[in-house]
DNA sequence: CTGCATCCGCAATGATACTG
DNA sequence: CAGTATCATTGCGGATGCAG
């Protein structure tokens, strides 16, 4: 975080951005760290299957812990993604479920592991490559 | 990371599911943990722009170190999204560029920064009501 | 019993300075 | 100009303890 500039004058890219992701301080940039957050877009894909209890989310996303599971979920509902009901019952239960703007993310989250799933093999044959180039 | 267990069974997803995001363990998981990083995503929309030497990189993406744009270069050059160029003047030009690999994931990443940037006033519309609630 | 807050240890990150 | 090395700091991750 550096002083309040929003745009580097002078910049050629400058006129064609519409908002501006580049810029560390724009709220777009903010959005975008917190979408294209490890925890947050495994979170959003989850429960765009279908609404889920914290321990269920936690157990399906394997790796997660306790704490950063409950920090992402929370600022998932704070920005309007995910949405947390609470049923008054004995103990209480928990479920969280996409909202309708969550929702609409979701294409983009799902292109994205798209890709990931279509094209690992070749990202791991340039990794293969790169590996055995000159590093051993 | 625990066990070697990659789907849960019985679960509901578990069909629909092709490769399997959700393990630690899965190839695919480590992919999307690297395309779904903070700098990788903003990395990639510059380069999909265009090539770009590395200073005009750090000065583009605002807030970025050289440390980590040097290390996410690196990861990103071994996975075979982005291209390293080495011009042997003095001194050197390093110009990186997006590989047509590379340029297949760019619509998905393009995708959510469109998104962020379309989304942005209803998400800072949650984020405040989100905090007038009880929370002060 | 479920969900969340707090403590501490550790890895990753960021800023600075130096080399090819 | 491109990149590495070093040091200070932040934040994550795990364990524990508390509230409903």
């Amino acid at each position: 975080m550096q002083d309040g500039t929003f745009l580097s004058p002078g910049h050629p890219l400058e006129t064609r951005l519409r908002g501006d992701v580049f810029c560390a301080a724009c709220p777009t940039r903010q959005l975008l760290d917190r979408i294209a957050d490890k925890w947050s877009t495994l979170i959003l894909i989850v429960l765009g299957d279908g609404p889920m209890r914290f321990n269920a989310l936690r157990h399906r996303i394997d790796g997660v812990s306790q704490k950063m599971l409950s920090q992402t979920l929370k600022a998932l509902e704070r920005d309007g993604l995910v949405s947390r009901s609470v049923a008054p019952t004995v103990p209480v239960s928990v479920t969280y479920a996409m909202t309708p703007l969550g929702r609409s993310l979701l294409a983009a989250l799902q292109s994205m592991i798209d890709w990931a799933e279509t094209h690992m093999d070749e990202v791991e044959a340039a990794q293969a490559a790169y590996d055995g180039r000159d590093r051993p």
